[in-house]
DNA sequence: ATGGTCGGTCTCCGA
């Protein structure tokens, strides 16, 4: 089973790349993340004839995940129990940042959109500490119930969890996705049992997912590795290869990120 | 100048 993330930036922009891509690559699972649409405004003709079931979660123009899946799409959850609501006061902003479902043989997927965080001295910083902790103590707890489940939490988790996951810590002094917090609270999901999935295989700096459209970071290969499929011991055993198809953040028209792509052979 | 760009509720905001 190939399964895939990809933080698409519009899904409404960008279908027909999405369809594409699906395709070229012959993938069975994909998860999305800032679909940035209502279920509703999307036409999701084009999937639903090439043989793909889709379950999408947005709320607003801002955030939203979905699955497109062709190994069947059941047992459809829509948010973490224990993952908090951003924010809990006056903005009325209402997040869609997560959404799961069994696919295939009991694989359960969680397309995961970690906040942003912002900045280190605004509310959403610790929001997104919060949320990062929401998600560990939810893992942890499906793991001690199940140690065997088959479970893999893909998505953009706005860190980058080592040092050779930007192009220059010196441009992130005082900014977020690399700050101690943000690690810890990453490490602390990884430590509940999933395991980075790609790493292995793409050792070394300059291995990136994601380039900022502004200052040609993209040409100048300045990227951050934030999107990961972090999978549970009965996964990373499942684990054939893996990679990051950079030709996606190519052209115009393209995402800001590129889709990270893991083979599973149970 | 660590700039330059994207998308969407579009002349602002969030990323």
């Amino acid at each position: 089973m190939r399964i895939a993330t990809w933080n698409i930036n519009s899904l409404r922009a960008r279908m027909e790349r999405v369809l594409a891509f699906l395709e070229r690559h012959d993938v069975d699972v994909l998860a999305l993340q800032e679909i940035k649409a209502k279920p509703e405004q999307l036409d999701l003709t084009l999937l639903q004839e090439a043989g793909y079931e889709v379950s999408a979660h947005g709320l607003n123009q801002w955030n939203g995940v979905a699955l497109i899946s062709r190994v069947g799409l059941r047992d459809v959850r829509t948010e973490l129990p224990a993952v908090p609501t951003w924010p809990e006061d006056e903005s009325g902003v209402i997040e869609a940042r997560a959404l799961s479902g069994v696919v295939g043989d009991g694989l359960r997927i969680w397309s995961l959109y970690v906040p942003n965080g912002r900045e280190l001295d605004h509310p959403h910083y610790a929001y997104k500490l919060r949320w990062l902790e929401a998600l560990r103590a939810e893992g942890q707890r499906d793991l001690a119930a199940d140690p065997q489940a088959r479970t893999v939490l893909v998505g953009d988790f706005n860190v980058a969890p080592e040092d050779d996951d930007v192009w220059d810590m010196a441009f992130f002094d005082g900014k977020t996705h690399v700050t101690e917090p943000e690690r810890a609270a990453f490490q602390a999901v990884v430590g509940a049992g999933y395991a980075d999935l790609v790493r292995p295989d793409h050792p070394g700096p300059g291995i990136y997912t994601y380039w900022d459209y502004q200052a040609l970071r993209f040409p100048k290969k300045e990227g951050m590795r934030i999107d990961f499929l972090l999978g549970s011991p009965a996964v990373q055993a499942a684990v054939r290869e893996s990679f990051i198809d950079r030709e996606e953040r190519k052209g115009k028209g393209a995402s800001d990120h590129a889709p990270v792509v893991v083979d599973l052979e149970f």
